[in-house]
DNA sequence: CGGCACATTGAGGTATGTCAATCTTAGTGG
DNA sequence: CCACTAAGATTGACATACCTCAATGTGCCG
């Protein structure tokens, strides 16, 4: 981790591709940026660790991460993929609570921090701004809860292509290694990598490497429809 | 539903077992009792549905519900059990947004509900109150990730075990109808009853109806350490 | 260029889903 | 208050999708 001392209004211009900042006018945006800092991790280090007091609102502005939680065993799960950009951490560095997860960087990573003092000030300066961060919590229950509703659900390959679906784009490029989006879905990496051959031969995706395309979009559809069902 | 008009002071006292209200000073809670109103449910009825408009944030006081998500193909899904005292749609009825799921109440139940315009002026006025309701968001955020990091993992017997050692109670009674309860933890009610079996037998759990026992804790911790994989 | 982690493909076992029949419980109405 | 009815719960038999183990192929990072 590296941390940088960027031009003034640099960060600024981060903080404004941030959900619930980019609605806030451009002064408190300047006012909060001044004091906040910029980090840069490396592929594969830690944003944080299970435990750690949350001392700031990261702001994830450049690369991705995946967010594991340790089970009782010692194994590890992924019950995020995340993609800047995007906040990190905001309620319990609202709240005052430890950290309850762990986010290891997929590749090198852009972050803005916002020190905890900072955030809460700004909270209470401004309730509209508290609103926007439960709007954005609010998204992170709704896809929670989605993801929870489709576990268990539909078999391997209706799984991974609703998820492929809900991404919204007609390409783009997987937020994680196959074995940690596999995990994200509940899956053996084994069985996602038939359940890409299957959609591939069946559902209209094509798949390289990393890179995801829909093809057929109206196939895939049809194909998750006929595959309703556990 | 039938809507009441209490005697002044009840519904403040049914405020106060609400978590997020039990923290406020008693004229706060007055306040906003005198604009909340108290209305009672009978098993079966909705306390809302999907796509409704959240006019109110909900305090489930007495009773308990399942909240269900609709899938795709029209099946539902339990993606919460909810037990008094709880606080339900409180995030869309500060951000304005649709309901996302739909509420059924497991018993007859009663709800304080307080007005949106209320809550968001509460909200406004009080920012230390904004952030103990986030703290209940956490607290859900938790629970969701717990519940997906459990997910797909272990078997049936050791899921249903770790839930029942998660309730955090040496007895007590299903928030719901077994049926519910499976479909919750992502299995089918068979399954549910087989594993259910298997812990009476070997996991040191007495069941019998829709209550549970645990005999014997340290059985019941070690038959989960056995069976930690998958 | 070499080593290692990841990805893919195959084979086989098993837990869970599915279908079906019986038993129990709770809610309804006489 | 009791009998009736329907929904839920349980148990068994069977099918299958997924996990596991294993071997090979591929790409990436040092």
């Amino acid at each position: 981790m590296k941390t940088l001392q960027p031009a003034a209004g640099v960060v600024a211009r981060h903080l404004a591709t941030l959900p619930a900042f980019r609605g806030l006018n451009a002064s408190d945006r300047e006012r909060i940026a001044a004091e906040a800092f910029l980090r840069m991790y490396t592929r594969g280090e830690a944003l944080f660790h299970v435990g750690d007091p949350a001392t700031a609102l990261l702001g994830l502005v450049r690369g991705s991460a995946r967010v594991l939680r340790t089970r009782p065993d010692g194994q590890e799960k992924v019950v995020h993929l995340l993609t800047a950009p995007v906040l990190v951490a905001e309620v319990p560095t609202l709240t005052g609570e430890a950290l309850p997860a762990t986010a290891v960087c997929g590749e090198d990573c852009m972050v803005v921090a916002i020190p905890r003092t900072v955030l809460v000030d700004a909270v209470r300066k401004d309730p509209e701004f508290a609103l926007r961060i439960l709007a954005v919590v609010f998204d992170r229950l709704q896809q929670l809860t989605r993801a929870l509703a489709r576990h268990g659900q539909r078999n391997a390959a209706a799984r991974v292509g609703a998820w492929i679906l809900a991404r919204d784009a007609p390409s783009g490029v997987l937020p994680a290694a196959k074995k940690d989006v596999a995990d994200y879905l509940g899956l053996q990496p084994e069985t996602f990598s038939r359940a890409l051959a299957v959609l591939r031969t069946e559902g209209g995706v094509e798949v390289e490497g990393d890179a995801f395309r829909i093809l057929d979009r109206s196939a895939l559809e049809r194909f998750l429809n006929t595959h309703e069902s556990s």
